[in-house]
DNA sequence: CTTATTACCGTACTTAAGTACGGAGTCAAG
DNA sequence: CTTGACTCCGTACTTAAGTACGGTAATAAG
């Protein structure tokens, strides 16, 4: 059983996320994240909810996206502006799919490269660079 | 009928690769790439294999690896260091399939989020987010 | 109640990856 | 030869994405 992700404070909701407490604060000074309120007192209180946008923002990132396109990607969720929402993911899956083109190079190149290596010794003229030319 | 490039200034050398006269410097100061030397007077001089070279950083990069790790990549090149290159290259390997796999993921997600779109209108409750969780 | 942790907030510092700038030298064209 | 464009080099500035710091306030533990 999962503990409750709820009624974290900024600490443990940093470490649930597995962040700084100052990159949360950094998120909420661009936007990215919600300052929630204080129910009990003067201390904001976080949720699953935030925990699951900050993992999403960190998984975008590591794909290549900057803060600001997260920030993009975020919006598409609230619904509204329909047709700005759709042209927006459709301009990012051009993104993702060419990116996933050139990862797919990298990725057969580095195998075979892997695969040659020890087996043809001396001969390793590099495929890898090669391999990234068509972009 | 492809233009020969060879003996270029910094100048056209940084045109045929795409990048700023400055980034050749960067780079040179960063030892991604070899500062050449001046066969016909003070003025250095660029072929094919570096733009080559620079091409393959900026489409690494566009990956998410930074100059530190293409640095890395890029000695996997030079056929000395057969086992550390092979650790190497299976190291990037992990990660470029790591990434492979988030990008299939959000490319999925943003495939059916435009699909969706305008055909179950004001029900867009984000599936982008939930597809990122299992990383 | 006192004290040790946190939270809160603003401001400042850091790192990576460039980009810009300024002065001096070089070179090709007119 | 001079002029304009370009090179060379060092140094400084910029942007993105944090990270750290310092003081005050809140609150939990003994
Ligand atoms: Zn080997
Ligand atoms: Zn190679
Ligand atoms: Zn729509
Ligand atoms: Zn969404």
């Amino acid at each position: 059983m999962q503990k409750k992700l709820e009624n974290l404070t900024i600490g443990a909701f940093a470490g649930a996320a597995g962040v700084n407490v100052e990159t949360i604060r950094f998120y909420q000074r661009k936007g990215l994240l919600p300052e929630p309120d204080k129910p009990y007192g003067s201390i904001r209180r976080y949720g699953e909810a935030d925990v699951t946008r900050v993992r999403f923002v960190k998984s975008a990132q590591r794909l290549g996206f900057s803060l600001e396109e997260v920030a993009e990607l975020l919006e598409l969720d609230d619904g509204t502006h329909c047709d700005e929402a759709r042209e927006q993911a459709e301009r990012k899956l051009a993104d993702v799919r060419t990116k996933l083109d050139d990862l797919r190079r990298i990725e057969a190149t580095l195998t075979t490269l892997v695969e040659q290596c020890c087996t043809a010794k001396g001969e390793v003229r590099c495929p890898l660079i090669e391999s990234l030319q068509q972009s």
